[in-house]
DNA sequence: AAGTATACCAACCGCGAGCGC
DNA sequence: GGCGCTCGCGGTTGGTATACT
């Protein structure tokens, strides 16, 4: 059976929090080796883990230009337009954010944004009557997130399978593109999108 | 101060795709 | 074509921190 692909099959493979010691010894392995064949990393690293453990400690760790820290508004906006665009395809949102995580996306997402949106979807029913001021501009993304929603149920698909994403992005996944041009370019893309499915 | 609820986030799991043999 | 290995993705879980009572 498949060792990465499946989970660990390591019986007495440590599990949990990584250590600082653990860390260091699987960035020392990669820095030689690089950033591939995870089973033989974990191996030579000397790490009671599986490749699949230590993968994803790299990828959302240990990795150069990792941005940790609170997401900016900015970045907070980008992610609701990719997710406008692109539903829950967190590696691809991620790949438009440098530094950001798909694993990040993905909970600051869950914990922050969709939590916004059920709110709004409450106070669209009444349970709020009033909105506090800072909720001015999380109700104003969760409304460019409902819109979409409503245009996307107009048609036959959702936007999420409506569309390949290499019809709009180009570049590395690696590549930190600028965000404020990304900014400008998802306006345009907003635009064909209310084109498509609210005319 | 102690107990409980909630939020956050790192890590795990299962699945599917790509690739080489 | 079948098989095993590897990689990447998205959903989910569980531990810890923080807020609340």
């Amino acid at each position: 059976m498949d060792p990465l692909s499946s989970r660990c099959n390591k019986k007495d493979a440590n599990r949990g929090t990584w250590t600082a010691e653990e860390d260091q010894k699987l960035a020392k392995v990669i820095e030689i080796h690089g950033p591939r064949r995870w089973k033989k990393v974990a191996a030579n690293a000397g790490l009671n883990r599986c490749g699949k453990s230590c993968r994803l400690r790299w990828m959302n760790y240990l990795r150069p230009n990792i941005k940790r820290g609170n997401i900016s508004d900015q970045e907070e906006d980008l992610i609701l337009r990719l997710h406008k665009l692109l539903g829950n395809r967190w590696s691809l949102i991620a790949g438009r954010l440098p530094g950001r995580t798909d694993n990040e996306i993905k909970n600051y997402w869950n914990s922050h944004l969709s939590k916004k949106k059920k709110q709004k979807q409450r106070q669209n029913r009444g349970f709020i009557v009033e909105s506090q001021p800072e909720e001015a501009k999380a109700m104003e993304m969760e409304n460019m997130v409902n819109k979409s929603e409503e245009g996307a149920s107009k048609g036959e698909e959702n936007t999420q399978a409506s569309f390949n994403e290499g019809d709009f992005f180009y570049g590395s996944s690696e590549g930190a593109l600028d965000l404020q041009w990304m900014g400008k370019f998802l306006e345009l893309e907003e635009s064909w999108f209310e084109f498509l499915y609210d005319k």
